[in-house]
DNA sequence: GTGCATTTTTGCAGTCTCTGCAATTATTGC
DNA sequence: GCAATAATTGCAGAGACTGCAAAAATGCAC
C-alpha cells in the first residue's frame, strides 16, 4: 500500500481534522469521564464547530473510538483468508486479524488511551464488540470460501461452521490483547500471535 | 419456583406496568421503526407518563429488550454449569444456555416478535450484545470451576480456556436460535439443543 | 375507616445528542 | 480569475434523559 499517492489540501485537511477530533475525544474523555465530556467542549478543543463535529463521526462514542471506514478493512480480511497460503484454519483466521489491528502494534499515545478507555466504559466496550460483530460476518464469508477452496471434509452447515469459528477466533484474538495490555503492553504482536495460537489449540483440546 | 408468594397490590402493579411499557415498546417499534418509535408514544400506550418510562427503563432500547436484573440469571448459570453430570465442557455450557434461556421456549408474542426485532436492528444486537458479554464472564467463572473439578488435562490458563470456550458455545447456541427464526421458530426446544451441540461438534472437527 | 409513613407517579425545567436545511467559505480544475 | 465542487457553519428543532419537588397511590397501623 503505498503511501497515498496525490492528497491534496483538501483530502489532508481531512485528515487532519479527523485526527484532531478523534485526540481531543479521547483526551477530554480521560480526563472528565464519559458522561462529563460533551460534544462541544471536543469540537471547542478541536477547533471546529458542534455542527461540524457530526460531520466527521455519527456519535460522541464513535469519535473516540476512532471508528473509521470500514470497507478497506472489509478488503483486507477477505483478501488475507483468501491468500493464506497454510491449510490450518485457525492459522488462517487469527493472522488475518492481526493483518488488520497489526498497526496497534506500532501504537500511539491516542491508541494506547483509547484501548484503556474502552476497557473502562462498558458503553464504549459495547460499541466496539458492535463493531466486531459486524466484522464477524465479513469474516465468516471469507472462510465459507477457504473451506470450500480446500474441499477438506465439507462440513453440513459451512456458513454455520465458519461463523462459529471465526467466534472462537475473535475470543482469542481479543483474549491475548487483553493479556498484552495487561502486561503493560511491552511485548511485540508476533508473541500476541502466537499466544493466540496457542490459547485456540488448548481450547480445542479441552473442548473434545 | 413458586409462583410469588406473597406479592402486595404494589408489587404486582409495578410488574404489570413493567409489562404493559415492554409490550407497547416492541409494539410501536415493530409497527414504526426503531426511530419512528419515540418515548412519548410508548409511555402513552403503556397508559403511563414519559417521566415515569424512565423510572422502569433506563433507555427505550432497554425497554424493547425488557432488559432485566441480572442477578438470577447470573446464579442459574453458575448453578447449571456447576451441577452439570456430564464431562463434556460443550454439553455443559449449551445446556446451562437453554436453561436459562429455555423460557424462551414457552414463548409469548412479546417475546418472538423482540427476538426479531434484535435481528433487524443493530443498535438493538449492539446493546444486547452487551448484555451476553456480561453474561460471558459469569460463565466464563463457573467454567473454570467445571474444569478444576473435572482435574482432566488442566490447560495452563483455565481463565482464557474457559472464556474461548464459551465464546465458540454462545455462537453455536446464538446460531441455532438464529436459524430456529428463519425457519418461523416451530420447532421445540430440543431441536435447537441438538442443533447447537451438532454446530460446535462441526465446527471443532473443521479447526482441528 | 382514619391517619400517617412510604412509594410511585407526575410535571417541569433544563441539558445534551443528533438532524435537516440553507447560507457561507474554502479548494480545485480549468 | 471563474465556475464547480466540497467543507464548514449557524440555526431551529426533535428527541432522549435527569433532578427536583409536588401530588397521588398504597401499605400499615390503630
Amino acid at each position: 500500500m503505498p503511501d497515498t499517492p496525490a492528497l491534496g489540501l483538501r483530502d489532508r485537511k481531512r485528515i487532519e481534522t479527523r485526527l484532531r477530533i478523534e485526540t481531543a475525544a479521547v483526551d477530554i474523555v480521560t480526563a472528565e469521564g464519559l458522561d462529563g465530556a460533551t460534544v462541544d467542549m471536543i469540537s471547542d478543543r478541536a477547533g471546529i464547530s458542534p455542527r461540524t463535529f457530526f460531520n466527521y463521526f455519527d456519535s460522541k462514542e464513535d469519535a473516540i473510538l476512532g471508528t473509521q471506514d470500514m470497507g478497506e478493512v472489509q478488503r483486507t480480511i477477505a483478501a488475507g483468508v483468501a491468500s493464506a497460503e497454510t491449510d490450518d484454519l485457525v492459522a488462517a483466521i487469527v493472522s488475518t486479524m492481526f493483518q488488520i489491528f497489526g498497526p496497534l502494534a506500532a501504537r500511539t499515545q491516542l491508541k494506547a488511551q483509547r484501548m484503556a478507555l474502552v476497557q473502562e466504559h462498558p458503553r464504549l466496550l459495547s460499541r466496539q464488540i458492535h463493531q466486531f460483530t459486524q466484522l464477524n460476518s465479513t469474516m465468516a464469508a471469507a472462510v465459507v470460501e477457504f473451506l470450500n477452496k480446500r474441499e477438506t471434509t465439507l462440513p453440513r452447515d459451512p456458513e454455520h461452521v465458519a461463523e462459529i469459528a471465526v467466534a472462537t477466533c475473535v475470543a482469542s484474538v481479543r483474549i491475548a490483547v487483553k493479556e498484552w495490555i495487561a502486561d503493560g503492553a511491552t511485548a511485540d504482536i508476533d508473541s500476541m500471535y502466537l499466544r493466540s495460537i496457542g490459547l485456540t489449540r488448548e481450547t480445542l483440546n479441552t473442548l473434545q
